[in-house]
DNA sequence: ATTACTAGTAATCGAGTAA
DNA sequence: TTTACTCGATTACTAGTAA
Protein backbone atom coordinates (compact mmCIF):
# COMPACT_ATOMS: atom_id res chain seq x y z
CA UNK A 1 0.00 0.00 0.00
CA UNK A 2 1.89 3.04 -1.46
CA UNK A 3 1.28 6.32 1.11
CA UNK A 4 -0.61 9.22 0.37
CA UNK A 5 2.16 11.80 -0.77
CA UNK A 6 2.38 14.69 2.08
CA UNK A 7 1.55 18.03 -0.14
CA UNK A 8 -1.65 15.60 -1.45
CA UNK A 9 -2.80 15.10 1.86
CA UNK A 10 -2.81 18.91 2.75
CA UNK A 11 -4.75 19.46 -0.56
CA UNK A 12 -7.33 16.58 0.38
CA UNK A 13 -8.01 18.39 4.06
CA UNK A 14 -8.68 21.49 2.60
CA UNK A 15 -11.17 19.96 0.13
CA UNK A 16 -12.78 18.20 3.64
CA UNK A 17 -12.58 21.60 5.01
CA UNK A 18 -14.88 22.72 2.21
CA UNK A 19 -17.04 19.97 2.55
CA UNK A 20 -16.13 17.70 -0.68
CA UNK A 21 -17.06 14.99 2.11
CA UNK A 22 -20.36 14.17 1.57
CA UNK A 23 -21.41 15.89 -1.92
CA UNK A 24 -19.73 17.65 -4.97
CA UNK A 25 -18.92 21.28 -4.31
CA UNK A 26 -18.05 23.96 -6.96
CA UNK A 27 -14.00 25.12 -6.81
CA UNK A 28 -11.83 26.88 -9.22
CA UNK A 29 -8.36 25.85 -9.01
CA UNK A 30 -7.56 29.59 -8.75
CA UNK A 31 -10.09 29.52 -5.12
CA UNK A 32 -8.07 26.29 -4.09
CA UNK A 33 -4.89 27.55 -4.89
CA UNK A 34 -5.63 30.99 -2.48
CA UNK A 35 -6.65 28.16 0.28
CA UNK A 36 -3.43 26.25 -0.03
CA UNK A 37 -0.98 29.52 -0.89
CA UNK A 38 0.29 28.07 -3.79
CA UNK A 39 0.06 28.55 -7.63
CA UNK A 40 -3.03 27.39 -9.75
CA UNK A 41 -0.97 25.28 -11.74
CA UNK A 42 0.22 23.60 -8.81
CA UNK A 43 -3.25 23.35 -7.35
CA UNK A 44 -4.71 21.82 -10.86
CA UNK A 45 -1.89 19.26 -10.65
CA UNK A 46 -2.58 18.21 -6.92
CA UNK A 47 -6.22 17.41 -8.20
CA UNK A 48 -5.15 15.88 -11.34
CA UNK A 49 -3.04 13.58 -9.16
CA UNK A 50 -5.21 13.12 -6.35
CA UNK A 51 -8.30 11.99 -9.20
CA UNK A 52 -5.81 9.48 -10.86
CA UNK A 53 -5.07 7.83 -7.38
CA UNK A 54 -8.61 7.76 -6.45
CA UNK A 55 -8.87 9.96 -3.52
CA UNK A 56 -11.04 12.50 -5.52
CA UNK A 57 -13.85 12.39 -8.38
CA UNK A 58 -14.18 15.73 -10.74
CA UNK A 59 -16.81 16.63 -12.59
CA UNK A 60 -16.25 19.26 -15.39
CA UNK A 61 -18.37 20.99 -17.31
CA UNK A 62 -17.30 23.93 -19.13
CA UNK A 63 -16.71 26.40 -16.59
CA UNK A 64 -15.61 25.45 -13.07
CA UNK A 65 -15.45 22.41 -12.05
CA UNK A 66 -16.52 20.26 -9.01
CA UNK A 67 -14.93 17.98 -6.74
CA UNK A 68 -15.93 15.42 -4.27
CA UNK A 69 -14.20 13.34 -2.38
CA UNK A 70 -14.22 8.85 -3.10
CA UNK A 71 -14.32 6.62 0.16
CA UNK A 72 -11.10 5.94 -0.54
CA UNK A 73 -9.94 9.84 0.45
CA UNK A 74 -12.18 10.17 3.19
CA UNK A 75 -10.94 7.25 5.13
CA UNK A 76 -7.31 7.62 4.22
CA UNK A 77 -7.97 11.19 6.20
CA UNK A 78 -10.62 9.23 8.92
CA UNK A 79 -7.51 6.85 9.39
CA UNK A 80 -5.31 9.57 10.16
CA UNK A 81 -7.64 11.53 12.07
CA UNK A 82 -8.39 8.23 14.03
CA UNK A 83 -4.54 7.79 14.87
CA UNK A 84 -4.17 11.34 16.14
CA UNK A 85 -7.65 10.99 17.98
CA UNK A 86 -6.19 7.92 19.89
CA UNK A 87 -3.17 9.93 21.30
CA UNK A 88 -5.02 13.36 21.87
CA UNK A 89 -8.02 12.14 23.11
CA UNK A 90 -6.58 9.23 25.31
CA UNK A 91 -8.36 8.57 27.88
CA UNK A 92 -7.46 6.71 31.37
CA UNK A 93 -6.83 2.89 30.86
CA UNK A 94 -5.73 -0.38 32.56
CA UNK A 95 -2.47 -2.12 31.41
CA UNK A 96 -1.98 -5.10 33.12
CA UNK A 97 1.63 -6.71 32.53
CA UNK A 98 3.60 -9.57 33.89
CA UNK A 99 7.30 -10.32 34.50
CA UNK A 100 10.17 -11.77 36.40
CA UNK A 101 12.05 -9.64 39.16
CA UNK A 102 15.83 -9.55 38.58
CA UNK A 103 18.49 -7.48 40.12
CA UNK A 104 19.92 -4.16 38.88
CA UNK A 105 23.41 -2.53 39.64
CA UNK A 106 21.50 -0.40 41.91
CA UNK A 107 21.79 2.56 39.52
CA UNK A 108 17.95 2.93 40.37
CA UNK A 109 18.68 3.31 44.19
CA UNK A 110 21.48 5.86 42.81
CA UNK A 111 19.16 8.25 40.58
CA UNK A 112 16.25 8.00 43.21
CA UNK A 113 17.98 9.56 45.72
CA UNK A 114 19.79 12.48 43.67
CA UNK A 115 17.99 15.19 45.03
CA UNK A 116 16.63 16.52 41.99
CA UNK A 117 14.58 13.86 41.27
CA UNK A 118 13.55 12.95 44.99
CA UNK A 119 12.05 16.60 45.78
CA UNK A 120 9.80 15.84 42.57
CA UNK A 121 8.55 12.45 43.82
CA UNK A 122 7.54 14.15 46.97
CA UNK A 123 6.17 17.28 45.26
CA UNK A 124 4.08 15.45 42.60
CA UNK A 125 3.81 11.66 43.65
CA UNK A 126 3.13 12.51 47.58
CA UNK A 127 6.29 10.15 48.81
CA UNK A 128 9.44 10.17 49.29
CA UNK A 129 10.63 6.74 47.63
CA UNK A 130 12.28 3.99 49.48
CA UNK A 131 15.73 4.32 47.48
CA UNK A 132 15.81 1.68 45.20
CA UNK A 133 14.10 0.32 42.33
CA UNK A 134 11.91 -2.97 41.71
CA UNK A 135 13.50 -3.81 38.30
CA UNK A 136 10.90 -6.17 36.24
CA UNK A 137 11.73 -8.25 32.87
CA UNK A 138 8.45 -8.34 31.13
CA UNK A 139 7.08 -11.63 29.62
CA UNK A 140 8.77 -11.18 25.89
CA UNK A 141 5.56 -10.76 23.62
CA UNK A 142 2.71 -8.43 23.78
CA UNK A 143 4.49 -7.13 26.63
CA UNK A 144 7.32 -5.49 24.72
CA UNK A 145 4.62 -2.42 23.39
CA UNK A 146 3.61 -1.95 27.04
CA UNK A 147 6.16 0.97 27.35
CA UNK A 148 5.30 2.52 23.87
CA UNK A 149 1.81 1.96 24.51
CA UNK A 150 1.97 3.84 27.66
CA UNK A 151 4.45 6.82 26.41
CA UNK A 152 1.27 7.60 24.65
CA UNK A 153 -0.12 9.21 28.15
CA UNK A 154 1.18 12.17 29.52
CA UNK A 155 1.47 10.47 33.34
CA UNK A 156 3.04 12.38 35.68
CA UNK A 157 6.17 14.48 34.64
CA UNK A 158 9.64 14.56 36.16
CA UNK A 159 11.45 17.11 35.11
CA UNK A 160 15.02 16.32 34.20
CA UNK A 161 18.37 18.98 35.60
CA UNK A 162 21.54 19.37 35.88
CA UNK A 163 24.23 20.26 38.37
CA UNK A 164 27.54 21.33 37.56
CA UNK A 165 29.09 18.26 36.44
CA UNK A 166 26.34 16.50 33.99
CA UNK A 167 22.54 16.71 33.05
CA UNK A 168 19.93 13.97 34.30
CA UNK A 169 16.61 13.29 31.84
CA UNK A 170 13.45 13.41 32.75
CA UNK A 171 10.96 10.32 33.14
CA UNK A 172 7.26 9.93 33.60
CA UNK A 173 5.41 8.47 36.28
CA UNK A 174 2.03 5.78 36.19
CA UNK A 175 0.50 4.68 39.44
CA UNK A 176 0.37 1.14 39.52
CA UNK A 177 -0.35 -1.99 41.63
CA UNK A 178 1.55 -5.10 42.27
CA UNK A 179 0.08 -8.44 42.49
CA UNK A 180 -3.76 -6.55 43.48
CA UNK A 181 -2.25 -5.57 47.09
CA UNK A 182 0.97 -3.25 46.57
CA UNK A 183 0.20 0.07 45.42
CA UNK A 184 3.27 1.73 43.52
CA UNK A 185 4.61 3.74 40.86
CA UNK A 186 6.21 2.83 37.31
CA UNK A 187 8.58 4.55 35.96
CA UNK A 188 9.54 5.82 32.17
CA UNK A 189 13.12 7.35 32.07
CA UNK A 190 13.68 9.30 28.64
CA UNK A 191 17.14 7.98 29.00
CA UNK A 192 17.11 4.44 30.57
CA UNK A 193 20.14 2.21 31.06
CA UNK A 194 17.68 -0.75 29.98
CA UNK A 195 16.40 -2.10 26.81
CA UNK A 196 12.45 -1.88 26.03
CA UNK A 197 11.31 -5.32 28.43
CA UNK A 198 12.88 -3.90 31.44
CA UNK A 199 10.16 -1.68 33.83
CA UNK A 200 11.47 0.63 37.01
CA UNK A 201 9.06 0.10 39.68
CA UNK A 202 9.22 2.65 42.78
CA UNK A 203 7.40 2.82 46.18
CA UNK A 204 7.50 4.53 49.53
CA UNK A 205 8.56 0.98 51.37
CA UNK A 206 11.13 -1.76 49.67
CA UNK A 207 8.63 -3.87 47.85
CA UNK A 208 11.12 -6.77 47.88
CA UNK A 209 10.71 -7.01 51.48
CA UNK A 210 6.61 -6.02 51.71
CA UNK A 211 6.05 -9.02 49.14
CA UNK A 212 9.09 -10.96 50.09
CA UNK A 213 10.27 -11.38 46.41
CA UNK A 214 13.39 -12.76 45.31
CA UNK A 215 14.92 -13.12 41.53
CA UNK A 216 12.97 -14.69 39.38
CA UNK A 217 9.61 -14.09 41.09
CA UNK A 218 6.82 -13.39 38.59
CA UNK A 219 5.17 -10.87 39.73
CA UNK A 220 1.74 -8.93 37.78
CA UNK A 221 1.54 -5.29 37.45
CA UNK A 222 -1.85 -3.31 36.78
CA UNK A 223 -0.24 0.13 35.69
CA UNK A 224 -3.23 3.43 35.16
CA UNK A 225 -2.67 5.30 32.54
CA UNK A 226 -4.06 7.86 34.80
CA UNK A 227 -2.32 10.82 35.62
CA UNK A 228 -3.85 11.89 38.74
CA UNK A 229 -1.57 10.26 41.70
CA UNK A 230 -3.56 8.11 44.46
CA UNK A 231 -1.13 8.61 47.00
CA UNK A 232 -1.67 12.36 47.02
CA UNK A 233 -5.66 11.41 47.91
CA UNK A 234 -6.04 8.65 49.30
CA UNK A 235 -4.29 6.02 51.78
CA UNK B 1 2.07 33.27 10.37
CA UNK B 2 4.00 30.80 8.42
CA UNK B 3 2.66 27.22 7.71
CA UNK B 4 4.00 24.17 8.58
CA UNK B 5 5.65 22.20 5.30
CA UNK B 6 3.89 19.38 4.41
CA UNK B 7 6.54 16.83 4.30
CA UNK B 8 7.27 18.19 8.26
CA UNK B 9 3.74 17.64 9.38
CA UNK B 10 3.74 13.72 8.73
CA UNK B 11 7.03 14.06 10.29
CA UNK B 12 5.81 15.89 13.16
CA UNK B 13 2.74 13.44 13.46
CA UNK B 14 4.93 9.92 13.36
CA UNK B 15 6.52 12.00 16.27
CA UNK B 16 3.34 12.45 17.81
CA UNK B 17 2.35 8.84 17.28
CA UNK B 18 5.75 7.47 18.91
CA UNK B 19 4.65 9.27 22.21
CA UNK B 20 6.89 12.55 21.98
CA UNK B 21 3.90 14.35 23.37
CA UNK B 22 4.47 14.17 27.15
CA UNK B 23 7.78 12.92 26.92
CA UNK B 24 11.12 12.96 25.63
CA UNK B 25 11.82 9.51 22.99
CA UNK B 26 14.76 8.33 22.61
CA UNK B 27 14.79 8.01 18.81
CA UNK B 28 17.38 7.15 16.08
CA UNK B 29 16.83 9.44 12.45
CA UNK B 30 17.54 5.35 10.83
CA UNK B 31 14.17 4.36 13.02
CA UNK B 32 12.48 7.50 12.27
CA UNK B 33 13.53 7.19 8.40
CA UNK B 34 11.81 3.78 8.19
CA UNK B 35 8.69 4.74 9.68
CA UNK B 36 8.27 7.81 7.37
CA UNK B 37 9.60 5.32 4.60
CA UNK B 38 12.52 8.41 3.60
CA UNK B 39 15.81 7.98 4.11
CA UNK B 40 17.96 8.61 7.29
CA UNK B 41 19.11 11.98 5.67
CA UNK B 42 15.84 13.08 5.04
CA UNK B 43 15.03 12.09 8.49
CA UNK B 44 18.06 13.65 10.06
CA UNK B 45 17.06 16.98 7.91
CA UNK B 46 13.30 17.01 9.10
CA UNK B 47 14.55 16.72 12.52
CA UNK B 48 16.95 20.07 12.07
CA UNK B 49 14.43 22.30 10.57
CA UNK B 50 11.38 20.84 12.99
CA UNK B 51 13.99 22.01 16.00
CA UNK B 52 14.88 25.16 14.64
CA UNK B 53 11.55 26.11 13.66
CA UNK B 54 10.70 25.18 17.07
CA UNK B 55 8.05 22.25 16.65
CA UNK B 56 10.42 19.74 18.55
CA UNK B 57 13.24 19.91 21.29
CA UNK B 58 16.21 17.40 21.10
CA UNK B 59 18.97 16.61 23.45
CA UNK B 60 21.36 14.55 22.20
CA UNK B 61 24.23 12.96 24.05
CA UNK B 62 26.62 10.32 22.48
CA UNK B 63 24.48 8.20 20.61
CA UNK B 64 20.91 8.25 20.46
CA UNK B 65 19.32 11.67 20.61
CA UNK B 66 15.75 12.11 22.32
CA UNK B 67 13.02 14.29 20.65
CA UNK B 68 9.98 15.83 22.58
CA UNK B 69 7.22 18.06 20.73
CA UNK B 70 7.02 21.73 22.26
CA UNK B 71 4.02 23.28 22.87
CA UNK B 72 4.18 24.82 19.66
CA UNK B 73 4.46 21.02 18.18
CA UNK B 74 1.78 19.98 19.86
CA UNK B 75 -0.62 22.87 19.25
CA UNK B 76 0.07 22.52 15.40
CA UNK B 77 -0.88 19.05 15.68
CA UNK B 78 -4.02 19.71 17.58
CA UNK B 79 -5.24 22.58 15.26
CA UNK B 80 -5.05 20.02 12.35
CA UNK B 81 -6.84 17.72 14.55
CA UNK B 82 -10.02 20.06 15.77
CA UNK B 83 -10.74 21.14 12.26
CA UNK B 84 -10.93 17.43 10.91
CA UNK B 85 -12.93 16.72 13.92
CA UNK B 86 -15.55 19.44 13.52
CA UNK B 87 -15.80 17.51 9.69
CA UNK B 88 -15.07 14.28 10.53
CA UNK B 89 -17.56 14.28 13.43
CA UNK B 90 -19.99 16.86 13.16
CA UNK B 91 -22.89 16.82 15.72
CA UNK B 92 -26.43 17.62 14.49
CA UNK B 93 -26.59 21.58 14.86
CA UNK B 94 -29.38 24.17 14.14
CA UNK B 95 -28.77 26.92 11.83
CA UNK B 96 -30.89 29.74 11.77
CA UNK B 97 -30.97 32.33 9.11
CA UNK B 98 -33.14 35.13 7.54
CA UNK B 99 -33.52 35.98 3.67
CA UNK B 100 -35.46 38.20 0.92
CA UNK B 101 -38.01 35.39 -1.32
CA UNK B 102 -37.51 36.52 -4.88
CA UNK B 103 -38.92 34.79 -7.67
CA UNK B 104 -36.32 32.71 -10.10
CA UNK B 105 -37.40 31.90 -13.81
CA UNK B 106 -38.83 28.49 -12.50
CA UNK B 107 -35.75 26.65 -13.65
CA UNK B 108 -36.24 25.39 -9.36
CA UNK B 109 -39.53 24.30 -10.56
CA UNK B 110 -37.98 22.51 -13.99
CA UNK B 111 -35.34 20.25 -12.61
CA UNK B 112 -37.20 19.58 -8.94
CA UNK B 113 -40.31 17.55 -12.08
CA UNK B 114 -38.06 15.14 -13.48
CA UNK B 115 -38.16 11.89 -12.72
CA UNK B 116 -34.64 11.28 -12.09
CA UNK B 117 -35.16 13.48 -8.95
CA UNK B 118 -38.38 13.52 -7.47
CA UNK B 119 -38.63 9.81 -7.68
CA UNK B 120 -35.47 10.34 -5.11
CA UNK B 121 -37.18 12.86 -3.02
CA UNK B 122 -40.40 11.29 -2.87
CA UNK B 123 -38.03 7.90 -1.23
CA UNK B 124 -35.33 9.97 0.45
CA UNK B 125 -37.70 12.93 1.61
CA UNK B 126 -40.98 11.20 2.11
CA UNK B 127 -42.65 13.34 0.46
CA UNK B 128 -43.69 14.56 -3.48
CA UNK B 129 -42.73 17.91 -4.04
CA UNK B 130 -44.18 21.05 -5.13
CA UNK B 131 -43.33 21.72 -8.23
CA UNK B 132 -41.24 24.78 -7.23
CA UNK B 133 -38.73 25.98 -5.31
CA UNK B 134 -38.89 28.97 -2.75
CA UNK B 135 -35.75 31.42 -3.53
CA UNK B 136 -34.30 32.99 -1.02
CA UNK B 137 -31.47 35.59 -0.98
CA UNK B 138 -29.78 35.56 2.41
CA UNK B 139 -29.00 38.88 4.33
CA UNK B 140 -24.86 39.97 3.44
CA UNK B 141 -22.97 39.26 6.17
CA UNK B 142 -22.33 35.70 8.49
CA UNK B 143 -25.20 34.14 6.34
CA UNK B 144 -22.92 33.99 3.67
CA UNK B 145 -20.89 31.16 5.65
CA UNK B 146 -24.07 29.49 6.18
CA UNK B 147 -24.02 27.02 2.91
CA UNK B 148 -20.30 26.48 3.63
CA UNK B 149 -21.20 25.30 7.09
CA UNK B 150 -23.77 23.07 5.42
CA UNK B 151 -22.10 21.48 3.32
CA UNK B 152 -19.53 19.96 6.13
CA UNK B 153 -22.73 17.93 7.05
CA UNK B 154 -23.81 14.72 5.29
CA UNK B 155 -27.30 15.61 4.83
CA UNK B 156 -30.10 13.64 2.47
CA UNK B 157 -27.94 12.96 -0.50
CA UNK B 158 -29.82 13.46 -3.90
CA UNK B 159 -27.67 11.84 -6.71
CA UNK B 160 -27.17 13.03 -9.99
CA UNK B 161 -28.10 11.00 -12.70
CA UNK B 162 -28.28 11.66 -16.97
CA UNK B 163 -29.70 10.33 -19.68
CA UNK B 164 -29.05 10.34 -23.10
CA UNK B 165 -29.06 14.00 -23.58
CA UNK B 166 -26.78 15.72 -20.71
CA UNK B 167 -26.15 14.87 -16.94
CA UNK B 168 -27.78 16.29 -14.02
CA UNK B 169 -25.88 17.20 -10.24
CA UNK B 170 -26.33 15.86 -7.37
CA UNK B 171 -27.59 17.37 -4.34
CA UNK B 172 -28.02 17.46 -0.82
CA UNK B 173 -31.45 18.29 1.22
CA UNK B 174 -31.45 19.35 4.90
CA UNK B 175 -34.83 19.63 7.13
CA UNK B 176 -35.49 22.93 7.77
CA UNK B 177 -38.68 25.12 9.03
CA UNK B 178 -39.81 28.54 7.82
CA UNK B 179 -40.73 31.02 10.20
CA UNK B 180 -41.19 28.74 13.10
CA UNK B 181 -44.45 27.34 11.86
CA UNK B 182 -43.96 25.32 8.11
CA UNK B 183 -41.50 22.40 7.54
CA UNK B 184 -39.67 22.22 4.59
CA UNK B 185 -36.75 21.21 2.89
CA UNK B 186 -33.39 23.41 2.14
CA UNK B 187 -31.73 22.01 -1.05
CA UNK B 188 -28.05 22.55 -2.00
CA UNK B 189 -27.81 21.51 -5.25
CA UNK B 190 -23.46 20.37 -6.51
CA UNK B 191 -24.46 22.89 -9.28
CA UNK B 192 -26.21 25.40 -8.35
CA UNK B 193 -27.35 27.94 -10.72
CA UNK B 194 -27.31 31.02 -8.32
CA UNK B 195 -24.44 31.70 -6.05
CA UNK B 196 -23.81 31.45 -2.54
CA UNK B 197 -26.45 33.90 -1.24
CA UNK B 198 -29.48 31.85 -2.58
CA UNK B 199 -31.06 29.43 -0.84
CA UNK B 200 -33.43 26.88 -2.62
CA UNK B 201 -36.24 25.22 -0.29
CA UNK B 202 -38.86 22.59 -1.07
CA UNK B 203 -41.83 21.25 0.49
CA UNK B 204 -44.79 18.84 0.08
CA UNK B 205 -47.10 22.10 -0.67
CA UNK B 206 -46.63 25.62 -2.29
CA UNK B 207 -45.00 27.34 0.48
CA UNK B 208 -45.60 30.69 -0.98
CA UNK B 209 -49.43 30.24 -1.14
CA UNK B 210 -49.31 28.59 2.15
CA UNK B 211 -47.04 31.48 4.16
CA UNK B 212 -48.59 34.13 1.55
CA UNK B 213 -45.80 35.40 0.70
CA UNK B 214 -44.37 37.98 -1.43
CA UNK B 215 -41.56 38.93 -3.39
CA UNK B 216 -39.64 40.95 -1.18
CA UNK B 217 -40.60 39.46 2.14
CA UNK B 218 -38.32 38.41 5.09
CA UNK B 219 -38.51 35.49 6.10
CA UNK B 220 -36.94 33.06 8.96
CA UNK B 221 -35.48 29.63 8.40
CA UNK B 222 -34.11 27.57 10.83
CA UNK B 223 -32.21 24.47 9.05
CA UNK B 224 -31.33 21.31 10.68
CA UNK B 225 -27.93 19.49 9.74
CA UNK B 226 -29.27 16.09 10.93
CA UNK B 227 -29.84 13.65 8.39
CA UNK B 228 -33.06 12.31 9.82
CA UNK B 229 -36.23 13.41 7.92
CA UNK B 230 -38.92 14.05 9.77
CA UNK B 231 -41.04 13.80 7.28
CA UNK B 232 -40.91 10.85 7.11
CA UNK B 233 -41.50 9.93 10.66
CA UNK B 234 -43.74 12.47 11.94
CA UNK B 235 -46.65 14.71 10.46
C1' DA C 1 -13.80 32.65 -17.63
C1' DT C 2 -11.73 28.37 -16.83
C1' DT C 3 -8.02 24.08 -16.85
C1' DA C 4 -3.75 22.14 -17.74
C1' DC C 5 0.22 21.92 -20.77
C1' DT C 6 5.51 23.08 -21.26
C1' DA C 7 9.65 24.80 -19.62
C1' DG C 8 12.55 26.57 -16.23
C1' DT C 9 13.43 27.00 -11.22
C1' DA C 10 13.32 25.86 -6.36
C1' DA C 11 12.81 22.51 -2.79
C1' DT C 12 13.47 17.95 -1.29
C1' DC C 13 15.59 13.69 -1.24
C1' DG C 14 19.18 9.95 -1.28
C1' DA C 15 24.09 8.27 -1.79
C1' DG C 16 28.44 8.84 -0.05
C1' DT C 17 30.90 10.09 3.73
C1' DA C 18 33.18 12.82 7.73
C1' DA C 19 33.07 13.43 12.59
C1' DT D 1 27.54 2.83 16.44
C1' DT D 2 25.45 7.53 15.85
C1' DT D 3 24.25 12.48 13.25
C1' DA D 4 24.52 15.55 9.63
C1' DC D 5 27.33 17.41 5.89
C1' DT D 6 27.99 17.88 0.42
C1' DC D 7 26.33 17.17 -3.93
C1' DG D 8 23.93 15.16 -7.77
C1' DA D 9 19.17 13.25 -8.75
C1' DT D 10 14.55 13.59 -8.21
C1' DT D 11 10.37 15.85 -7.19
C1' DA D 12 7.38 19.93 -6.59
C1' DC D 13 6.60 24.37 -7.77
C1' DT D 14 5.82 28.79 -10.67
C1' DA D 15 5.46 31.52 -14.97
C1' DG D 16 3.86 31.67 -19.43
C1' DT D 17 0.45 30.29 -22.32
C1' DA D 18 -2.76 27.32 -25.32
C1' DA D 19 -7.26 25.53 -25.57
Amino acid sequence: MKSIKPAHFLTLLELLLLGAKDRAIQLSTIELAKRLRKSQQAASKHLCELEKEGYITRIRDGKVGSVKLTNKGVETLISIYSLMKSILEAVPKVFEFKGYVFSGFREGAYYISLNGYRRQFIEKLGFDPYPGTLNVRLIPGVDRELKRELNRYPGITIDGFEDQYRTYGGAKCFPAIINDSLKCVVILSERTHYDDSVIEIIAPIQIRKELHLKDGDLIKVKVYSTSVNWFKSSS
